[in-house]
DNA sequence: CAGGATCCTTGAGGATACTG
DNA sequence: CAGTATCCTCAAGGATCCTG
């Protein structure tokens, strides 16, 4: 029975399961574009519908769904006929516009660099930057 | 031809693309590690892929090659025998930190809201957080 | 209106073997 | 040592139809 490999930075490692908990949080081709659509105050399903073009309603509902169970949006039922559902984001899921302005600034630039630098040599790659 | 659907916060939206950029840089199950290892320093090939456990040699080139394109990370080949090659982050990967870092305090903050959350009720859905 | 159920496609990633 | 080449699996996401 050996010590496991805790040697040196093996604690800094630990910074890698917070950090991708984040990323989980926001990846996947929908959750981006419907939190936003949120955070800009639209609410019913139709409407987030509208809001983020192409997705279809098993993925919103979905998405929906796995947002609510991060608890970064409240769902509403109305008991109106048709049934109408209200989603909003919670004040926690709010917190989320910090990391969003992070990645945001640095997005912003990164394009700038990237397309700054290669659309003078190539046709970008298109699987490189969408 | 009508008008585009630019209405109201068209442009707002317009921050979704900066965002998957940024986003793009770090995911997949390998980018983040990597990038972490060699944030540590870690430049052989063999050195990060010890680093990185789990990860196949196919992978860790692949990844490689992409934080390359996106000028993260710089290769450098030595003529030795066998030949030696040496990964270093570059000046400009180095402004990852700030976005892994607003990752990381929002990231465990999340982990403590929800596992202090669920963990009260039920055994947490493994799907839910890593 | 707000979804659920079902079936299908695609691509990220794994396993294994090989090479300069 | 530092990869490439091939084949394979599996889950994210799409398409379509159905319902309280």
């Amino acid at each position: 029975m050996e010590k496991l490999d805790k040697s040196n930075h093996s604690q800094c490692t630990g910074i890698i399961r917070p950090v991708q908990d984040a990323l989980d949080v926001l990846n996947g081709k929908w959750k981006l574009p419907i939190i936003v659509a949120l955070l800009h105050g639209y609410k019913r399903f139709s409407e987030i519908s509208r809001q983020v073009p192409g997705i279809t309603d098993r993925m919103l509902s979905k998405e929906l769904r796995d947002l609510e169970l991060n608890q970064l949006v409240k769902r509403k039922v109305y008991d109106t006929f048709p049934v109408t559902v209200e989603y909003t984001m919670t004040q926690y899921g709010e917190t989320l516009k910090d990391v969003i302005n992070a990645l945001h600034i640095w997005g912003e630039n990164h394009r700038r660099k990237i397309f700054g630098d290669e659309l003078l040599k190539q046709p970008v790659d298109k699987d490189h930057l969408g």
